[in-house]
RNA sequence: GGGGAUGUAGCUCAGUUGGUUAGAGCGCCAGCCUGUCACGCUGGAGGUCGACGGUUCGAGCCCGUUCAUCCUCGCCA
């Protein structure tokens, strides 16, 4: 042994200042360079990378000489500081080199399935299997400490403007509503089943109920629905706020305060609008097709219904009409793209529900395309006064039921953008969207629904309930969002009884259904509730956000891949028939 | 469940019109090298071309099936 601890000092930290110590360092082989009479090691750890210098003369030179990259040693030596020719301005600790006098190789190191010292992209079925060693690589690893820091910084952000940070129940029931539920079998009740909370929503409104005025809790949340690049299966976190008798500006205003000190604090970005731009979902459906809309480019969706109501074209010329919408959307420099650039985006849009995608290419010598010969000039100059097209530019057209052409010509101009727009990794353009409706025409039913979250207060409270048609009913219900991620819903709650009965009734649920699903609420509230709302952003897409990962997985210390399985730990395994049958659980075979 | 992309050495990839023994960089192993820092130089090992079937005189390449991964639609109160 060298001694009696494991080191003095850490492999980042060693500066000028420390030529002349004795020091003991431990960490990994990040690299090795044999010179034949003099060897260099790059010693890696947590804190950074030490450049350690074995001379012939050392005992331990020749088993040096054939450690193995990523084994952990233990060295014992002298500072120096390096000749003027030999620094690295590139390292941290670039001054100076350790001179080992003693080292023992402590844990030998298997040939890695990949590089931890090279950034090279790496198959990821590889890197989940092997995630201890992926973390040690400095990307994943400096994410993660990211992830720490945005959770520290919203401790200590929240506690101190009196929030009280608690925990709500992982074993919890099964709710009516929302995404399928991971059901947890109980073994004291047979047939009976926990289910993982989709979110901790009702626990943190009787919390209000019980007066600690602010709560809030890094939440983790379960849901059984498919990934996506931005959405992790199984499980995720959730800065979960809730805040008693505030209004919608006063949640706005905390939040707004929390994202610009943490981006400030942490982060080199920029906050494009403070306070952040507010634009209601009708709008934002309107302007940019998605209820998360990226803003930080333009290429907004002009209604252009009316000018063609004018023309000829039949496809367009009945679209303007209530219910239905004609999108225009402008894309510049695009006149000189071959055919296969115009084929290819209606491919998409075909892809994504359209009819088709007309459009009109504005070259040199006139408007061209395939809807041009249905067209007068007239309309055409009006098209391109109201939509502001200048030569080179080509204009697309969605058209059809409002909603659904939104939609479309929302992905379009994302499709476009992603092509032509050139992003600012710094620019973080935050926004709220909000008024969205209380309810909406569910088709497949025939019948009004909840469009979000049952418990949201209506606007206009119960005269609003009482006296409009609930398809123009708005909520206190508002989203936030960031660069086109949405990174939470929130809403001010309903907490008075008699509006949720009634918002219940409107749905088709009469008061029997309300108690019997919702009565520990109902019960709740009739003990004196307090105005309050609350949000949820989703910790793991800020810290995506903050650390420009296109990817959640690259955030998470132990994500699961796609199809919802931990390849390093091989979860979902099988159990043993004995646990089975503790559980009064029979497996049904699948494979008929 | 649907659509798209990918799958060749441990890793990242190339592989022409179907034609001899499937290549490169990195890594690995051995040797050389006293100032490198992505050290350098020499040599070597390493391949069921995801799997199965078919077409062909001949398949990494063409066809069919299938598996895996990623992206996406559905789904996500």
């Amino acid at each position: 042994m060298l001694g009696s601890k494991y080191r003095t000092h850490n492999c980042g930290e060693l500066v000028k200042g420390d030529v002349g110590k004795e020091v003991l360092l431990g960490g990994w082989v990040h690299r090795k360079r044999d010179h034949g009479g003099v060897l260099f090691i790059d010693m890696r750890d947590h804190y950074g990378i030490t450049q350690v210098v074995l001379n012939p003369d050392c005992k331990c030179y020749a088993e040096f000489q054939h450690v193995r990259t990523e084994s952990v040693i233990l060295i014992q030596g002298k500072v120096i500081s390096r000749a003027d020719d030999a620094i690295n301005s590139k390292m941290k600790t670039g001054d100076i080199e350790v001179v080992v006098e003693d080292a023992q190789i402590e844990s030998v190191a298997d040939v890695t399935p990949f590089m931890i010292s090279s950034d090279e992209k790496v198959n990821e079925e590889l890197r989940l299997k092997y995630r201890f060693l992926d973390l040690r690589r400095e990307s994943l690893h400096n994410n993660l400490m990211m992830r720490s820091r945005v959770i520290s910084f919203i401790r200590k952000h929240l506690s101190d403007k009196g929030f009280t940070e608690m925990q709500t129940p992982i074993l919890t029931s099964s709710s009516p509503e929302g995404a399928r539920d991971y059901l947890v079998p109980s073994r004291v009740h047979p047939g009976q089943f926990y289910a993982l909370p989709q979110a901790p929503q009702q626990f943190k409104q009787l919390l209000m109920v019980s007066g600690f005025d602010k709560y809030f809790q890094i939440a983790p949340c379960f849901r059984d629905e498919d990934a996506r690049a931005d959405r992790s299966p199984g499980e995720f976190y959730q800065l979960d706020m809730e805040m008693s008798f505030i209004q919608q500006d006063d949640l706005f205003a905390q939040l707004e305060e929390l994202f610009l000190e943490m981006t400030t604090a942490l982060t080199d970005k920029k906050i494009t609008q403070m306070p952040f731009p507010r634009i209601t979902y009708k709008d934002a459906m309107n302007k940019y097709g998605s209820d998360k809309p990226d803003i930080r480019y333009g290429m907004e969706l002009m209604e252009v219904a009316d000018i063609f109501a004018k023309g000829s074209f039949k496809a367009f010329s009945s679209l303007n009409e209530k219910g239905k919408a004609l999108k225009a959307l402008v894309v510049k420099e695009t006149a000189g793209e071959p055919r296969s650039f115009f084929d290819k985006a209606e491919a998409h849009a075909k892809e994504n529900g359209a009819m088709g995608l007309g459009y009109i290419v504005f070259k040199e010598t006139g408007p061209k395309g395939p809807i041009v010969k249905f067209l007068d000039d007239a309309l055409i100059q009006e098209l391109k006064e109201r939509c502001a097209i200048e030569e080179g530019d080509t204009v697309f057209f969605g058209g059809g039921e409002w909603l659904k052409t939104c939609e479309i010509m929302g992905r379009m101009r994302t499709y476009f953008a992603e092509k032509k727009v050139e992003f600012d990794s710094k620019e973080m353009a935050f926004c709220w969207i909000v008024d969205f409706p209380m309810y909406e025409y569910n088709e497949d039913d025939k019948k009004i629904d909840f469009s979000h979250n049952p418990f949201s207060m209506p606007q206009g409270g119960m005269d609003a309930l009482l006296n409009k048609d609930p398809l123009d009913i708005l909520a206190y219900q508002y989203d936030i969002v960031c660069n086109g991620i949405e990174l939470s819903s929130g809403a001010i709650r309903n907490h008075k009884p008699e509006v949720m009965y009634k918002a219940f009734e409107i749905v088709g649920y009469d008061q029997a259904f309300v108690d019997d699903k919702f009565g520990h609420m109902i019960n709740a509230f009739k003990f004196g509730a307090p105005p309050h709302g609350g949000i949820a952003p989703g910790l793991d897409r800020i810290v995506m956000l903050y650390c420009d990962e296109p990817s959640i997985r690259e955030v998470i210390a132990f994500p699961m891949n796609g199809k919802a399985q931990d390849l390093m730990m091989s979860a979902p395994g099988s159990v043993t028939p004995e646990q089975l049958k503790e559980l009064s659980i029979k497996i049904l075979d699948t494979e008929l």
